[in-house]
DNA sequence: GTCACTGTACTAAGCACTTAATACAGTCAT
DNA sequence: ATGACTGTATTAAGTGCTTAGTACAGTGAC
């Protein structure tokens, strides 16, 4: 998995653990693979997938059972409150951007349609918020 | 201004000023405040500010003029084009993360229509991709 | 000339993150 | 009992970010 490197990656192992266990990748209940197998998967140390999982733990969305291994929460109602959060998380992230740059809600919501289909489309905007010329 | 501590004080600045470009706070030609000047606005180090600087002329949004200040490009379509950049970046990030959740099209839409308004409200979307009860 | 400003450069210190390398206690199959 | 697996803890090293402090060259007003 490629990380990028300006934020921490056990916080970035913290979203992408949450994202699989909001779809079920991580099945509610699952053993989650150790934190070796798991370093070697992802392609960094055991010890950052340490510190991503005792995130985890601490939002009470996986437990340990120290020798056995670790388990995700049996907790629907807790799983389906964090993929709200998440949720939320990434549409307030895209309004707060949106209206720092000047855009009226028609215009995101035009740039979203845009965007869902094609992830490396060339999108014009110049005009539509620009400068007198 | 606050910082997020968990990425690069300077690259929050990038984007900062990048956004006072593209919303003419910062004037296309306008000159712009001092580094010491900037630093003290903005709660952080000269250095610090001096280092987004650099980044901002490496993209040819700014030129220093050395002792007299430092400029805002006067160059229109590079403003336009950055604008673009910004929102195509921030759309792209959150449809990356919504897909990654396993949204539909349909309920992202509505999604940012909801956060639009409102940034702090609670959405409940439990039963929209939820599991088995 | 003097003074106040500009951008720029450099050092030293402190801090968080990441890594490698061990080490230890508990469980379980054999 | 032995060995292989679990989570967890610790140390040392290297790196990047941020800060404070200092310094220097060039410009312009007086």
């Amino acid at each position: 998995m490629e990380f990028d490197t300006s934020s921490p990656i056990w916080g970035q192992l913290v979203a992408e653990f949450s994202r699989r266990i909001v779809t079920s990748q991580w099945p509610p209940g699952g053993r989650i693979a150790g934190v070796r197998e798991l370093a070697a998967e992802l392609g960094v140390n055991p010890n950052t997938v340490q510190r991503a999982l005792a995130e985890l733990e601490r939002q009470e969305l996986c437990r340990s059972e120290r020798t056995a291994g670790r388990f995700v929460t049996t907790d629907a109602d807790r799983i389906d409150a964090l993929r709200a959060e998440l949720a939320e998380g990434a549409a307030d992230d895209f309004v707060r951007r949106a209206r720092g740059l000047g855009m009226a809600a028609d215009q995101a919501r035009r740039l979203i349609e845009e965007r869902w289909t094609h992830d490396d489309d060339i999108t014009d905007l110049a005009g539509a918020t620009g400068h007198d010329r």
